[in-house]
DNA sequence: CTGAAAGCGCTTACAG
DNA sequence: CTGAAAGCGCTTACAG
């Protein structure tokens, strides 16, 4: 291992392309060509080889196969935070079909560091990947957004495949989750019952699913009137801790409101704990929602009103896009945004 | 990808080592020794190569690196399912370490089928990985298990590296969470309540996880004259909806408890969730106990009287053992589990 | 300290 | 249909 000074493990008992070919009595040529069922090997032949493999328990060197030019069978995963459900079941779903494809997976996470993103980029793409899955919204932040698509480019050039999740800015395949418009359908959702002394609280703007979602908030709230400009909002860590960061600070700045809209669900997570903490009734005094449906929103007490996204059907869809033939236009496919009524929410006692 | 029938990327654009070398006007020999910082290569030497190969943005091709024989920089992991947040917990500590060592990790679920547990773990060390962590639950069954301890052992015998979270049955590097001694303290934390009618609810007993966990609830029972065999006990899928499934199961059996314990967190949700649609009130009517303690425990209603389980530290102990050198013998760290009491249990009214 | 050469285990033109 | 040979991009004895 590269990390700890230890050395690769010695060719040992694994039997090589050349042992298969040896016992078939063939050259490996001809055990090659079986093996991958090339055209142009006897039935008779191809059958010989492909049980004296299966004997022998014969796997292919990877490393050998793809360095000689052979298919590869690796995909990227890059990630926030492969501990943050929202990117685990992303996982799963990529997992899933690329179990289901015979294909392994390698993941990386930034930890929510553009910096780290692309060196995780980077390091896919020098472990020789097929393709990479770039899941979690891309950074507004507009230097390291020039390297990540710089990176990118070269890979493609190279005949790398890439998928995204999310807005990147980036002209390549895409999977779109409706963020603006599940932005509206909860901000008027929330409208709609009434509130109009609403707080936010909100991960890093400079994250463009954030920036998607308050888009699609803001048309709800000038609706009636309001905008996000004119709505107390605080920005903190889009997790369940920032949340809670964020909603002590929102209670401080904005003491009356009567709904608090999260832009995620561990953001609205923290902010329930909070409320409870302080034993605020929720809806009673105020409705919050979240974004998201990760698989507890339901279970929180309240239950959580939130916007569902596919999380799992979003990473399956990315893998599927990244496994196509590169096409001359960029794909996308939408994901849909659902909102979710459970119990956070209520119109605010007059 | 060899799952969709695309082909590796030809060698475009992206520098060799030949041409660092001729760059800096040195051999590929030298150029291999200054970048891998072996000795016998003169300071003023080495950084002419390192600084010519940053300027060309040179990184070394993994699968030429790995056949000559140079280090590993990649490890597996397998795990039951990344969606679940224990494992993603897990994962989060392998990938946190991994990424300080400039390692990069192939995850692989197995979606809890012992079969696919086998697959996963030999497509591993085909792709040539310096070390796999195995993480979950090993399975009682006699036959995969010898199959996969076959596999593992002439793993080793090539100089692969092996660390397991969790009792195997292996004599390999394990990190051991102390699940007999959690079952214990759980179940003694409910019986000291005063609970004597309780339920159980479990997955599958041909983990050895949730053998152990029973081992521990069984002696705790035993101090009072109960035990796990005389006790109603549900088993069902390890998952939320294996929960739900469970606590119907078991509220129809025995709707006379007190208490229900659950063999994880996950199924102890499921059962909240039941209770709370039939309006039975917890803790007041009866009490529930789950077991990990994953982030969302303190955050359901009621919040969760559990066992914590420091499921990343268990990740990365796993990583940092399969990173050191093997041993003579196999090492063991123990990962504590701790008495959580919140919300969700109290005494049985009388 | 430095370099020429062999070799890691495959795949794939190129001949036959 | 089958095989001998070159080559993928590295690392590491082996000479000097």
């Amino acid at each position: 291992m590269a990390g700890s000074g230890t050395r690769a493990r010695p060719h040992g008992s694994r039997p090589r392309l050349s042992d298969v070919a040896e016992e078939a009595g063939v050259s490996i040529a001809t055990a090659s060509r079986a093996l991958s069922g090339a055209a142009g090997v006897s039935e008779s032949m191809a059958d010989r080889v492909r049980t004296v493999a299966a004997e022998l328990g014969y796997v292919a060197n990877l490393h050998a196969r793809t360095l000689a030019g052979g298919p590869t069978s690796v995909v990227g995963l890059v990630v926030h935070e492969i501990g943050d459900p929202y990117f685990a079941e992303i996982a799963s779903g990529v997992l899933g079909l690329a179990a289901a494809e015979g294909l392994t997976v390698q993941i990386c996470h930034s930890g929510r560091d553009p910096e780290a993103e692309l060196t995780q980029i980077r390091t896919l793409i020098a472990n020789g990947v097929g393709a990479v899955i770039v899941a979690g919204s891309g950074f507004v932040d507009r230097e390291i957004r020039a390297k990540v698509t710089a990176t990118l480019k070269s890979y493609l050039a190279d005949g790398g495949r890439v998928a995204v999740i999310g807005r990147h800015h980036l002209a390549v395949d895409t999977v779109q989750p409706e963020n603006d418009k599940g932005g509206h359908a909860i901000a008027e959702h929330v409208v709609s019952l009434g509130h109009r002394r609403i707080g936010i609280i909100s991960g890093s703007r400079a994250l463009t699913t954030i920036h998607d979602r308050l888009g699609g908030m803001d048309r709800a709230l000038q609706a009636v009137g309001l905008g996000v400009a004119s709505t107390p909002l605080v920005e903190a860590a889009f997790t369940r801790d920032g949340g809670k960061e964020a909603a002590l600070e929102l209670l401080e700045r904005a003491p009356d409101v009567t709904a608090i809209m999260a832009l995620n669900d561990d953001m609205a997570i923290g902010a329930l704990s909070v409320l409870r903490d302080r034993g605020i009734p929720v809806p009673g005094q105020i409705s919050v929602t979240g974004f998201d449906d990760v698989a507890v929103a339901q279970d929180l007490a309240p239950s959580l009103t939130t916007v569902r996204l596919p999380m799992g059907e979003m990473g399956r869809q990315a893998l599927e896009l990244a496994l196509s033939p590169a096409a001359k236009r960029s794909r996308r496919r939408t994901a849909r945004a659902e909102l979710i009524v459970r119990a956070s929410t209520a119109a605010p006692r007059t």
